[in-house]
DNA sequence: GCAAAAATATGATATAAATCATATTTCATT
DNA sequence: AATGAAATATGATTTATATCATATTTTTGC
């Protein structure tokens, strides 16, 4: 993880957007840019919190361990928040953070973004916002590794990742993942994953061509994550 | 539902706990509180938000359905908040809250308490800290129902129960749920609950007599949920 | 540019857990 | 007290998915 020079725009972050004019200044003087290479850690879990992070550019990969197995909680892209589980009662990082391409991150120390909410009582509001939509997804998800089949849950996991990232100019879902990660995302093993996407393909519900999917048929999705 | 004339303390909840002294007399005069049955449901699952919730007696089940399928998020207990998932920004109840034994619970609509956290910093903060810890919990029921089997999720079950509503005067953990309860929370079925809780019988781990649950060995516990 | 490592592909087998079926006991409600 | 409805108990069967094994292709670091 190297430093980086390079200054951010104090405006795009949910920090600087969510907090007074007058405090931007301040930010300026607390963030510390960092560069990171692809496959770097940028926290692991049982960390100790050192602080909140932002997303500048590249892919960040969010996943929590079970021994052996992995489960990705989210990929984060430009503008997301990371190490925001760390805001908890509990003073070490849930999850770990891991570049899936370069990536450039801002940081904030703890101390400091403690006292920035503190000074900025719409930056607490939108956090809490936040947080309302993250569990309301969450205990979703939990429902769903709970009842529904990964075929069902590999369905809605494409449809988030086409809304969440979008859509390149040939029509693909825009983000490159390894079928590990997805499956991983999907909470399934990387040959289950192959199997029931496979089925997808037969069916022409979507097309792969290596690591790009394109989304032939979102209706089916949709029905099928129901 | 029936309207209660029964007055709050205006001090144990989390809206007053968190609130400016100078706050309290607004809440008292909009805060209603109701009566509950045992079975009634407080809120349904898609329904319009209508409020936040303080449970001053009872217990009430928070739970998400998928078709027939059922999964409890949480059992709330005495000084919980109900609806709070309602405060993203999708206006509508994520999760239904059903009534397991005669409940009390104290109205807030949805305006009001808006209101409070304008007017009250602190609420905002404690709100987004308690969330940040939810999130937390969830992340972490969702890996385990990702990769753990059910010996250890109920394993895990049978511990937070302990932890959350403590032992009665014979030892035995302090809330009697049916069997599907536990099985919904754990994420299984009936069935399956049953067989596993059998073995953690045979391995003289817990011991059952009804509903009522004995901890025998909280270190294996502990290991098989490790 | 090459070796080593990682990712992908795919069949065979094992297994945890869901489903089905049915009997019994306990719990509410008129 | 009676009767219908839940809750509990448990065996048999099925099924979705994990695991194992192995081959091939692609990527990456030196």
């Amino acid at each position: 993880m190297k430093k980086d020079t390079n200054s951010c725009d104090l405006a795009s972050c949910f920090l600087c957007r969510n907090s007074l004019t007058s405090w931007l200044p301040a930010v300026a003087v607390h963030k510390k840019n960092y560069r990171l290479n692809k496959g770097e850690v940028l926290f692991k879990e049982n960390e100790n919190v050192q602080g909140i992070y932002f997303l500048y550019d590249g892919i960040i990969k969010v996943h929590k361990q079970w021994g052996e197995k992995e489960l990705v909680i989210n990929f984060a892209q430009q503008g997301d928040i990371l190490g925001y589980r760390g805001l908890g009662s509990d003073k070490v990082y849930p999850v770990t953070a891991t570049a899936l391409t370069p990536s450039t991150v801002c940081f904030i120390d703890l101390g400091f973004f403690e006292t920035s909410l503190e000074a900025n009582h719409q930056l607490t509001y939108q956090l809490m916002k936040f947080f309302a939509n993250e569990l309301q997804d969450a205990e979703k998800r939990m429902r769903n590794l709970a009842h529904m089949e990964v075929k069902g849950r590999l369905s809605e996991t494409l449809l988030l990742l086409h809304k969440r990232f979008g859509e390149s100019k040939e029509g693909y879902i825009d983000i490159l993942l390894s079928k590990q990660d997805i499956a991983s995302f999907t909470g399934t093993t990387y040959e289950t994953l192959f199997r029931v996407m496979n089925e997808l393909i037969k069916e022409k519900i979507i097309n792969v061509n290596g690591k790009k999917i394109f989304l032939l048929n979102k209706t089916k999705l949709k029905k099928l994550s129901s």
